[in-house]
DNA sequence: TCGCCTTTT
DNA sequence: GAGGGAAAAGGCGAA
């Protein structure tokens, strides 16, 4: 056979694999349909080549493409794919096998432990009664606590609080605003408290109730297109906002209990998104500090106030978190003064400081901003591309950009890793193994239902941590931190 | 349907 | 001189 029939050969093959394939719009949510058959996801695809403003929507996909039907769409889909390599991979390696990973979790569902959250609910509701009882005795009125517009107009008109506009010129009466004035108005902690009770009682209790299946499990749907960062997003419940700060918060998520039998096991990537952005920098004095296992933020702090590593205090250190997460998302000098309470030029000072301190870090940007600018577009480690484009009806187009840009490598890179994890976790460790099922993913956290038994346990570990530690080697050493529990309020770090 | 507010990573 | 942390979901009031 001569080397040109070979060529016709594999050509005219891959013909066949590819008119086989089935254009499907959204694969996961008809998957028993197409289960096991050969699909092209082409809202998946679409979610890739699009620009990144919004979700792919399948009405106007096809009139952009000016087709009218879904083969004919896929047919053009494919081309582009084909000049775009990098796309391609990602789209036939990461994108499309991860819709089974999804649909698998979707279908799987967590058990909600629904006597013990009604109890919860009661707890809150008696809690929420008393706060409205005190507060509606202050207010001498019938009044709406849901509503802010009767609640700022109390508080700035017959309390005699100070408070700032919305741009609609409405009292702004959100916790940043009105908690520094608690001090003088006591009212406003009743106030605060009234509100964050309510809003566990309306979304996190009587809505996760209405949810759950007749086994007594939640079914989340995950959103693998909704988020240009590639993150997913998830709803119906969402269950990556479930609470974790309060009281009542941790009461709430210990109402997610394992099955008899089981328990939970979780993976959380630690500071991953800070070890990517010392990967991409190359910075070394990041570098040096996750290799050797130092704390971070206090790393940070100590270049940045200039002290000895053991001697940084608290407050310092919580000042160079800020920071490095500040850096991470873009942040403005005022964004940092509004989060530390401190003037803006205070604020850029610290910024200033900390890009001398790590001058990698801002030599990268620059560079990368400006390719970014040329080329179009940016891209994160596994080649996901966000485009950089203007919208006519903003204002300040340069520094958004500008924010979304800085941003986008890290979280990107970082969802782009978790998704390519997920993929390898679930045909090594999920598919054929009936003691392990893949429940959550929190964005850098997963959880996990398996049968109590040491042996399982401890192989899942094993297979799991190493299969997320080195997924894609960085410049820094990976980690990842192993909690079980009973259940999700519960889970002690091992 | 829009605006405001709150929750998570 | 304005307007300024990244990205989501969702409840509720007001129109």
């Amino acid at each position: 056979m001569s080397f040109l029939t070979i060529l016709l050969l594999y050509y005219f093959e891959s013909c066949i694999i590819a008119s086989m394939e089935k254009a499907v719009w959204d694969v996961k949510s008809q998957f028993e349909t197409y289960k096991g058959e050969a699909v092209f996801d082409a809202m998946v695809a679409e979610f890739l080549l699009s620009d990144g403003r919004f979700s792919p929507q399948m009405e106007s996909t096809l009139a952009q493409y000016g087709v009218t039907t879904l083969p004919e769409l896929v047919e053009k889909q494919k081309e582009r794919l084909a000049g775009l390599p990098k796309l391609q991979s990602l789209f036939n390696e990461i994108e499309m096998p991860l819709i089974e990973v999804l649909w698998s979790m979707e279908k799987t569902g967590i058990l909600l432990d629904t006597d013990r959250l009604k109890k919860t609910g009661e707890e809150i509701e008696r809690a929420i009664v008393a706060a409205e009882e005190e507060i509606k005795k202050e207010v001498g009125f019938e009044i709406n606590l849901n509503s802010s517009i009767q609640v700022g107009n109390f508080l700035a008109e017959k309390a005699g609080v100070p408070l700032a506009k919305t741009k609609t010129g409405r009292y702004a009466t959100n916790e940043n605003e009105i908690f520094q004035h608690a001090e003088q108005f006591p009212i406003i902690k009743k106030l605060l408290a009234y509100r964050m009770l309510s809003k566990l009682r309306s979304t996190y209790v009587e809505s996760l109730i209405s949810k759950v299946d007749e086994k007594g499990r939640v079914h989340t749907t995950y959103n693998q297109v909704a988020v240009s960062t590639g993150r997913l997003s998830s709803a119906n419940p969402n269950l990556q906002n479930i609470p974790v700060t309060s009281e009542f918060g941790q009461k709430i998520k210990a109402c997610f209990t394992a099955s008899a039998d089981h328990v939970f096991v979780s993976f959380d990537y630690s500071q991953q998104e800070l070890r990517i952005l010392a990967h991409l920098t190359g910075e070394d004095k990041l570098i040096d500090a996750f290799k050797n296992n130092r704390d971070v933020h206090k790393t940070t702090a100590m270049l940045l106030f200039n002290v000895e590593y053991d001697k940084v205090t608290k407050e310092q250190r919580m000042i160079a978190k800020t920071i490095n997460f500040g850096i991470i998302y873009g942040m403005s000098s005022f964004g940092m003064s509004q989060t530390l309470h401190i003037p803006t030029d205070e604020a850029q000072k610290f910024i200033d400081t900390f890009y001398k301190t790590y001058p990698k870090i801002q030599i990268y940007y620059e560079g990368y901003i400006k390719q970014g600018k040329i080329d179009g577009f940016v891209e994160t480690l596994l080649g996901r591309r966000r485009y950089v484009y203007e919208d006519p009806k903003r204002k300040f187009v340069d520094n958004n950009m500008r924010r979304v840009l800085i941003n986008y490598p890290i979280q990107g890179s970082a969802a782009d890793l978790m998704r390519k994890a997920m993929i390898r976790i679930y045909a090594e460790v999920v598919k054929n193994n009936s003691s392990v099922k893949l429940l959550l993913q929190i964005h850098d956290d997963l959880v996990f239902e398996v049968k109590n038994e040491k042996k399982t346990i401890d192989g899942l570990i094993e297979k799991v941590r190493d299969i997320m530690c080195h997924i894609h080697p960085l410049a820094v050493p990976i980690e990842v931190d192993v909690k079980r529990g009973k259940t999700w309020g519960e889970m002690e770090k091992i």
